[in-house]
DNA sequence: TATTACCCTATAATATTTATAGACTTTATA
DNA sequence: TATAAAGTCTATAAATATTATAGGGTAATA
């Protein structure tokens, strides 16, 4: 399942995708919207800045708005970013691989076999679908 | 990513699938074989058997065994009992359903819809793959 | 009837996730 | 130029979930 960390920096990402007509939004905004955290929200909102996803404006009139457009923001990108690996298994993982401490060998391992089929049909979701799609739908 | 108890799960039904031909297999050969705490993986065992996946034997010369053919015992059975949802989103679960907490309404979260296509992409693969399709590769 | 091996519940240890705190920097503007 | 607004950053606390252990109970076998 997705952390409360994904799906608020999803939130987060969709109520800027709306009000990209504003020069910036304030976290407090974002926070009210969802009841999430200010505190918390700040957090997420700082990894996506860091990951070029947002930009921020500091001191009076200052705020987050999306840097990218909608359709640059793959969902693949905010997970992998918040969460870590989007894989069922460290071993199948593209971005975050490690071998299974109790594997002997990943060519002898069925499972490793199957969970690769499993990573690749999430990503072709994942990677194909934006901010853009999310947006579309509210 | 799934949980170390739903890979011991895996491991140990490969185990026994492997070892059709006796009757009962201990729970200690299992876990020297992959380094599983015996009493961790006990516990692991006992789940599968309330499932029905597994049968046992008590006393002198018990054990565990299969209970099902590995071709019908599908993959998200596993990870259902040990792990709970497959799905990415509580909202999207077929077996675990929740509302989503700061979600105003299912209808216009543009989130949901696209978690529902991951999931069923996930199930695609995962509801039609079972422990013989892991036996096949090992 | 002694021994073996699974049954079951409770609890402890550890790791991860979620949330909070507080001091600091930048910026607008009165 | 003083003040208040707003993001920056790091540390830490609280809550929750995962992983592991403990120990007595029950059934089967020889």
């Amino acid at each position: 399942m997705l952390s409360k960390k994904t799906k608020y920096a999803f939130h987060a990402l969709t109520y800027l995708g709306k009000h990209r007509d504003q020069k910036t939004v304030l976290i407090h905004d974002i926070s009210e919207e969802y009841g999430i955290s200010h505190k918390f929200l700040e957090n997420i909102l700082l990894e996506l800045r860091k990951a070029g996803i947002l930009g921020s404006k500091k001191g009076k009139g200052g705020g987050y708005y999306l840097i990218k457009e909608p359709k640059d923001v793959a969902l693949s990108k905010v997970i992998r970013l918040l969460d870590g690996p989007i894989a069922l298994l460290p071993c199948v993982s593209l971005n975050y691989y490690e071998p299974c401490a109790e594997c002997k060998s990943e060519a002898l391992c069925g499972l490793n076999k199957v969970m690769i089929q499993v990573r690749d049909e999430m990503l072709n979701v994942l990677e194909n679908k934006s901010l853009a799609d999310i947006l579309d739908k509210e």
